[in-house]
DNA sequence: CTCCTTATCAGTAATAATTCCTATTACTAT
DNA sequence: ATAGTAATAGGAATTATTACTGATAAGGAG
């Protein structure tokens, strides 16, 4: 994989915000530094990233897929109200069950949903 | 809520199977019952059906949003190579240490992604 | 340092999934 | 029956993502 000055941007992004963000606020972002990069180049590297295992996915029942610099195993919960996503830690899990079954688990997601401590207020 | 009888066989058609489908599919399978019913009907039934807590969404890798009328609470695991949505059963899991610190969970969804039991033949 | 190969790029068109809109129909209570 | 509300079909619109194409630039070989 080319270390490319858009790909480098990208992930420099993810990497510097503890935080979720979508291809669109990604691209955004990016902008700022190489502001004629293209929406398709963010997909693209967005998607190499992934498969490198550089960053990882979070799907929640929004449209859109966001991405997160934060790679270390990790529990997503999203609020209900303001949509923000928060990173708790994994609780202790093995998914014997499932690999005792003959299936190979390569990764996990947990998405927690409810409402999160400011919007309870 | 109406229970109408567009909302009736989508509600049946999500009850009568043990697995997973995407709204086109349900709408292919429900034309078969009501010809002219439309595929913004079964979103918004769809939609209804998730409020009101009688079927589930499963958000995945992939794209599209799958619904399953199998509501008690499980784990799904989707294999890359055969995109199959398969059921296991919850691991015990409290989410303690997310309510601890003030955040109200309502629902919680695992996925597991890796190699099916046909698929690692 | 220069050339060469090839991945990657910008820009744009296309596709897929979902939502929105409008006129019409069905149900409920007067 | 009639009014009022809710739901529907059908299709247009929107949003998110992917695919395509000719041009560019990264990284290795000489």
């Amino acid at each position: 994989m080319r270390l490319t000055h858009q790909r480098e941007q990208i992930l420099a992004f993810l990497r510097s915000k503890r935080a979720h963000f979508n291809a669109v606020e990604i691209y955004d972002a990016v902008r700022e530094v190489i502001p004629n990069i293209s929406l398709g180049t963010v997909y693209r590297n967005l998607g190499k990233l992934v498969e490198d295992g550089e960053i990882i996915t979070v799907e929640t029942e929004n449209r859109s897929i966001y991405y997160d610099g934060y790679i270390i195993p990790h529990t997503h919960f999203v609020c209900k109200k303001c949509n923000e996503i928060y990173d708790f830690e994994d609780e202790p899990h093995s998914f014997k069950s499932v690999s005792d079954k003959g299936f190979d688990v390569d990764k996990h997601r947990t998405v927690l949903y409810g409402t999160c401590k400011n919007c309870k207020k």
